[in-house]
DNA sequence: GATGAATGAGGATTCATTCAT
DNA sequence: TATGAATGAATCCTCATTCAT
């Protein structure tokens, strides 16, 4: 995962120094990964990064910058991995199917996601209540397409866009990173809550 | 809150001792609420009680095992709100109804404990898994119930109980959390998510 | 040296916790006489009080809490020392005599004093002024003594405080912190600071 | 203030490398003055003198180094202006007043010689001495003139020298450094120091 | 049971100094 | 000469836990 991440950084002037910075970003996403945040130490990023305990001040004013500039790092990640998945031609249910993929496989691919952007909540809990406010408003601008395209009933919102937001997520939780190999695909996965989302529960 | 939570702990022999252990979990709730677990320290918390510092291992082993006390207390507290709103003679979807309504209504009043519950994924995973999975649980037999009954399709299991679990917690955090005086009540985001169960998004 | 100073310091509330409050403020005044504030560690005061590092931040905030309270200990410690040397009959040149000498004789028991206040200017100017405002008020008060008992002209006032405050200073980092044993003692050194205020320089 | 100081630096070979180090030397004596030695870090000296890092090592071995030269700078600044004041022709006790009048004026446009020459007593102790020893010693020649001269009492010594310099420093902390504008200004304060180096306090 | 002093491992952060470019 | 990235020793402070009273 390598994207942005500036916020809140020094910026590194030499080649050799963004180098470095992006080093000391994998690392603390590892480190966080497996210890989190409180946990994790930062002579243990350097350490995985390769370089010297010093080093990190280079790049972060604090334990709590790199961990922000990492939240927003993979917030953006998924973003763009969902964005990807999605083409302009597709039916609104279409779309919903595709994102949910897209993000089960991301996060199949990418554990430390949940563990890091979870722990925002008490160590950032600014970059957390952002991250799923923005998500939400991705999803609402979708439903709002499928209603002005005539697919979606009228009145669909803010608390649908929520809905189904939990939905992606705790499937995310349970198949993409506590799933095992006897558990159903991530396209099975997929179908069911877009099956959920077109006609609900009833028979 | 104040239910079992025996787990790990030592058991106090006087109704003194009850009284001391009690004030603790308490404390330790609003301290871990405030300051989550590892910013939360066990001098604030001997403070709130009103107690001296060492009287906490009179009574609970480690930090971490008051902790893990305080989520079996606070899960359990979830599970029975959400059992007293159901009733057997109702249908299934209104079943489902009562469950989150009553769910909204005692994170409302209880906000704590989605921090504590969700600090439980970096300081006791096993409890976390096990809040979950029994949560998932009981909805997939509610989906059992409706299926037999035929209100509900056939062929719902244990991806669509993570989905409907995901929903209620992501319009939890949303609207009892991080909800204002603006914002939709409890009957109407309950009867949202119950209009998106049973007939979906479509039109 | 173990008078007031518990200012900025928390209370032990037991004789024995009283106890190892000196033992610190001793060793501190060890460790900062011999390295100074800023390379003196707080380790090196808890080895030579010899308790374990944690029991420093027992009894006071930080490194500059305990500086402050020793500071504050000196001060008291001079001033007690030059006030029980005065008596009440004594002509007003011979107070000042008195003064100094008691003040050389301490300042040669306690060498750390300079060391330690004279860093005040930098660790916490306000202690450091206070000191020195403090001193230059009691000479004040003995010159406005003089002037109302006819021996000294008038018009003597600040500026003369300060100038026999300066005298004094110096003479004791001259005579009593770097003399040796071929330098006039304290009673000559004392004498002839007399004669410099009784008829100046001239013939 | 640019004076010799270059005792134990580099000695630049061009005129730019001339330039680049009285930058540093200017650069450090606001540091140091607002900040102290121990505070002050060589960091803000290059970024006050506009230049890399890495470049200060070109000028001076260490922190150390350009301190003592600092020192050495002042030290021999003091001395410059107290030395233009004194003419030739003055009776002795003009000579104190002026080379105090002098001081006090110097001290009021530097104030940063007091921070700077007091830490000494920390960072170099030898520089400290030498400052003042050197003061000193100077004071005393003066006074063996005034005896030879007839206009002072014999048996005036080191010890009235120390006395004298500690007057100077003191009404200099009191009155340069520490004054406001309702204080006695220079001239009067000098006048005061005069009169009881003439005639002491007796009336 | 209750108290609070004592313990010491642990970790974040600073910064003088070095060195490759 | 000038640059600024890299180094790592050094140190303050926190806090869970123990234990004597």
């Amino acid at each position: 995962m390598a994207h942005r991440a500036q916020a809140n950084a020094k910026h590194p002037r030499t080649a050799r120094g963004e180098r470095t910075r992006r080093k000391l970003l994998d690392a603390a996403a590892a480190e966080f990964a497996d210890n989190g945040f409180y946990e994790g130490s930062i002579s243990a990023i350097t350490r995985r990064a390769g370089v010297a305990l010093g080093t990190f001040y280079t790049y972060f004013d604090s334990k709590d910058a790199i961990f922000r500039a990492l939240v927003a790092d993979m917030s953006e990640a998924v973003r763009i991995a969902a964005g990807e998945a999605i083409k302009p031609e597709m039916a609104p249910l279409n779309v919903e199917y595709a994102a949910l993929e897209a993000f089960l496989t991301f996060a199949g691919k990418h554990k430390e996601i949940y563990r890091i952007i979870d722990e925002a909540e008490f160590v950032d809990p600014d970059s957390y209540r952002e991250h799923y406010q923005t998500t939400a408003k991705r999803i609402r601008e979708r439903l709002e397409a499928g209603i002005g395209e005539g697919s979606y009933r009228e009145g669909l919102g803010e608390a649908e866009a929520w809905a189904i937001m939990g939905m992606n997520v705790f499937l995310g939780l349970r198949y993409a990173i506590w799933g095992s190999a006897s558990d159903p695909g991530t396209a099975e996965v997929s179908q069911r809550a877009n099956d959920l989302l077109r006609r609900g529960l009833s028979r």
